[in-house]
DNA sequence: GTTTCCCCCTGACCGGCGTTCAATTTTAGG
DNA sequence: CCTAAAATTGAACGCCGGTCAGGGGGAAAC
């Protein structure tokens, strides 16, 4: 056989995306092969290679996705009176964010290339524009700051709301229900803040 | 064949925990498979059956063993003159150690288990135990704090440096060399620190 | 010393996996 | 209508986790 008339090749890519995100949420990556992705979309797996390098091309573009929904996300977040506030705000939606996917979300952790294999730029990316984010809106609050000061105070602001989510979203860890995830979050962010403010 | 006097069931079953994990040190999750550490330890497949259940008890009984250690190390870091050089040091000797033991650390966050399946009480109790002991440190630094707040407080404080460490040791989110890693960590602590006393 | 029996251990086997690629079929262009 | 290029297949390779019938070794019973 050859090209189906059915599909182009961008819907072929959305749909094997959709695909493994289905499985995914599904079942989490236990459940994710080729063959299934192959399965559901009607195809025989080595169709896939021909628009992915391979199964982790698959996982990382889908990550990639995510992280760039995070991101829209945050940014309609609505500024609230102080920044404080805002911060409360965005922290809150992150972990929304990722309670609301979950297993998605759990991409993240689980996820894993072999040895010399290199993360997309496309990813570091993403990640680094929702530490940006936090930095644009900690700035008004430390007129004195440099922006190098701002941009550690973000990163390990977001590091740690990141790790909140990572133990709400693994087994591992402490037993976290949704709302204790929520009272961490806020404890971390308004204490944080205050030192960063009294500091 | 039979019965080897060469093994002890309970020799036999430290020989597979150290093949599986110096596999995993040397090579992370990718290369670890039941025939690999049948391999190095010179037995077929199957006995690996007759001691562990599956991998996942294999993977399952490092964790623990490493978080185990982990406590270890934290109680054996000295009481500074204040609560605050206390956190300070214990933050910083955990995120050495998961520095120190990159590939095992990861496995926190990469191995997952199947969709039914439980993780044992003994990795929770273990992880629990971890920030029991920040608790404890906290404690004298928030005289008027019930138990709860202390809790909360310490689980926080907890998750958020667990967040850097996960960073740290993935490969995903900004790139972060072991300095940059204590500059978070520092940053993190001390300024929740700031903001637990003035609040 | 011999026999017996039990238990340990083996290794073939099952159904699956990711990935490759020669072969085949379809389409587009002339 | 024919040809060349493109798309798709599916068998094949070498792995994997996990199972289990059966064989061989050790120790106890005699």
């Amino acid at each position: 056989m050859a090209r189906r008339s059915a599909h182009s090749p961008e819907e072929l890519r959305e749909r094997i995306l959709q695909a493994a995100q289905s499985i995914i949420e599904r079942e989490g990556l236990v459940g994710l092969s080729a063959r299934e992705i192959a399965r559901m979309i009607g195809y025989s797996p080595g169709t896939l290679y021909n628009i992915f390098e391979n199964l982790d091309d698959v996982l990382l573009t889908l990550q990639i996705q995510m992280v760039g929904s995070l991101i829209d996300v945050i940014k309609a977040v609505p500024y609230g009176p102080t920044p404080e506030e805002t911060i409360n705000a965005v922290a809150k939606a992150y972990l929304n964010f990722a309670l609301d996917n979950k297993r998605m979300w759990n991409l993240l952790f689980t996820h894993y290339l072999p040895d010399g294999a290199k993360v997309p730029a496309a990813l570091h990316d993403n990640v680094n524009s929702v530490s940006g984010l936090i930095a644009e809106i900690l700035t008004p609050m430390l007129p004195k700051a440099s922006k190098a000061d701002i941009e550690i105070a973000a990163k390990s602001l977001f590091a740690g709301v990141h790790g909140i989510t990572a133990i709400a979203v693994t087994d591992k860890g402490p037993t976290l229900t949704s709302t204790t995830a929520h009272v961490f979050v806020k404890k971390l962010t308004t204490t944080y803040i205050r030192g960063l403010i009294t500091g």
